[in-house]
DNA sequence: GGAGGAATAT
DNA sequence: AATATTCCTC
């Protein structure tokens, strides 16, 4: 390391004898007390500080006017008869920006504060411990890298760490140099360059995230079909998404995902196929109708642009969107769930998964599959978070939660919910004209979206398989912490705002967030943030709500149903196009 | 010289 | 795991 040299230019702590930083700190302490300057100045030469004593606040003054450079730090008590030990402490800090410790054996709270108020970096109650006296130089320290203007916690509380660690027993001359701490800061200052762009307008330091949200995904999958699977690129889909923030090289990363995650379908269909001989039945409901389903690479007929060129030799079928967007989009393939479901082993959830495919008309039927595949509001409860944690998760657990599912009473309440949805969509500023308008509500969106991810194989492995990762999702991850720590201080500069989504919130809801954090359960997310104490994580955890397809807690109770609902779809459908 | 897309990085 | 970036090919 570097060690601190005498001769350092801008002269500080230069002290003939010692080289290692905290050793040869200068200080001044200032006490009307004879006896405390005394034993001061034996207990800060202890600490190898160079000390400089005088009983008179207005000596202490005039010396450090003299000599501007002389002192890298005062003490000074606060009772004093020449001058109030506040007032020497203002003028201090006024004319030479020095660090200054007050002290006194009053530790009455106001007067501490008022310390504090003027500028007191620390404030000492007497009697002074060797203890307190020999991290003084923190302050110093601290100082600089303030000055240096570019000061970064984290990196300053690196460097202080180590210092202290080195420089403790003064020992050897382990310590960071004052020219270190500068670079340190200089190197940060290079990297906020760029962010500095970003900040202008209202983003964290760091690029801003896109999080695929349902609707993004809509829109893509959307374009995706109108293209043709085989024919798209990440310009086109672009183009056709209308999303102005949006860049080729995010589609180009989903799209890389998508085509990810379709074929390690596929390549889970094919295996399940071999194995067990014919692939799955058709999936019970090809409902004329609107619905789509998916299975079998029979029935790609009715969409404009099936993509099922995906899929591959063997037929077994991708997926099938229906293209148009029109009013179609409320079919959406919804095939898989069933599928999978009724494979599963709990009859209890079978029989009222399958009930609502065979039964249902289309728009019904999304809502059957919506109820059959996510968990409603219950299920939130019920899913233990441990569990949902890991990797294996598995059919018995996904079937127990569909178990409890109060598919027939809760469907109904979500078709009449459904109703309202587009209201209350609209009323949420966060979601644009443009967002709503193609697609009838939410609900279809899902159950579309789902397709896109699930349809193409009805295999339940696939199923099983993200369910667990959604959940992993859906708690608090660190993943997301540079992110949100980013994103938060875009937003706490524009004052985010729970009640009023706006489109701007949007667009940090989009731009700004981590991914995860969009799929994060009210529940989590509020445990979490509970917890913290900062302002920084309450707006995250606000965020994330907010994130969550409308998820404000202040409306759940009001629109029941729809946001919950919603919420729960979102996770699902993140979790469904997790590859 | 730009678009796609695989490989890598974060 | 989800996105962003980089890098190479066409």
């Amino acid at each position: 390391m570097t060690l601190l040299s005498n001769n350092m230019d801008n002269g500080c702590f230069s002290s003939p004898r010692h080289d290692a930083f905290p050793a040869g700190l200068r200080v001044l302490v200032v006490d009307d007390d004879p006896t405390w300057l005394r034993i001061l100045e034996k207990m800060l030469k202890k600490c190898l500080y160079e000390v400089t004593t005088c009983c008179l606040a207005i000596e202490a003054l005039k010396k450090l006017r003299e000599r501007k450079d002389a002192f890298d730090i005062v003490i000074s008590d606060v009772n004093m008869p020449d001058m109030d030990g506040f007032k020497l402490l203002e003028q201090v800090g006024l004319e030479m920006d020095l660090p200054v410790i007050m002290m006194s054996v009053d530790g009455e709270t106001s007067r501490v504060m008022k310390g504090v108020q003027h500028g007191a970096c620390d404030y000492l109650l007497k009697p002074i411990r060797m203890k307190e006296l020999r991290n003084i130089w923190q302050h110093v320290f601290r100082k600089r890298m303030h000055e240096a203007r570019d000061f970064e916690s984290h990196e300053g509380f690196e460097a202080l760490h180590l210092m202290m660690n080195g420089s403790d027993q003064s020992d050897d001359g382990n310590l960071f140099a004052v020219e270190e701490i500068t670079s340190i800061k200089k190197r940060k200052d290079a990297d906020n360059k760029h962010d500095d762009k970003e900040f202008g307008d209202h983003s964290p330091s760091k690029k801003a995230r896109v999080v695929w949200s349902v609707d993004l995904h809509q829109k893509f999958v959307k374009a995706v079909n109108q293209i043709g699977f085989d024919k798209v690129g990440p310009k086109k889909i672009l183009d056709l998404m209308t999303v102005p923030w949006l860049t080729r090289e995010n589609v180009a990363s989903h799209l890389q995902k998508y085509r990810l995650y379709l074929s390690r379908l596929q390549k889970e269909n094919d295996q399940k196929s071999s194995s067990s001989g014919i692939k799955h039945s058709d999936s019970p409901s090809k409902d004329p109708g609107s619905f789509s389903l998916l299975n079998t690479a029979n029935n790609k007929q009715q969409n404009d642009v099936a993509i099922d060129s995906f899929s591959h030799s063997d037929g077994s079928l991708l997926f099938q969107m229906d293209a148009p967007s029109h009013e179609g989009d409320l079919k959406g393939i919804v095939s898989e769930p069933t599928t999978e479901k009724s494979r599963t082993p709990p009859i209890s959830s079978q029989m009222s998964l399958n009930q609502p495919f065979s039964s249902l008309e289309s728009s019904e039927a999304s809502h059957a599959v919506f109820d059959c595949t996510i968990p409603t509001q219950y299920s939130w409860g019920e899913f233990p978070k441990g569990p949902l944690k890991e990797e294996q998760k598995t059919i018995v657990q996904l079937e127990d939660s569909f178990s409890h599912l109060p598919l027939h009473g809760t469907r109904q309440h979500i078709q009449v919910d459904q109703s309202q949805s587009n209201a209350s969509i609209n009323s949420n500023p966060s979601i644009t004209k443009e967002e709503v308008a193609p697609s009838l509500d939410i609900k279809p969106l899902y159950a579309g979206y789902k397709n896109d991810y699930v349809s193409p194989m009805s295999s339940i492995g696939s199923a099983v398989d993200t369910f667990p990762n959604q959940s992993k999702s859906l708690i608090v991850n660190d993943q997301s912490s540079e992110p949100i720590f980013t994103s938060t201080l875009g937003l706490k500069t524009h004052g985010f705002d729970l009640d009023c989504i706006s489109d701007l919130d949007f667009y940090q809801r989009n731009l700004l967030l981590g991914g995860e954090a969009a799929s994060a359960p009210l529940e989590d997310d509020l445990n979490f943030f509970l917890l913290q104490t900062d302002w920084y994580n309450m707006n995250f955890g606000q965020q994330n709500i907010n994130m969550s397809e409308c998820y404000d807690p202040r409306l759940v109770g009001e629109a029941p149903s729809y946001f919950y609902d919603s919420s729960d779809y979102s996770s699902v459908d993140q979790s469904l196009f997790i590859a």
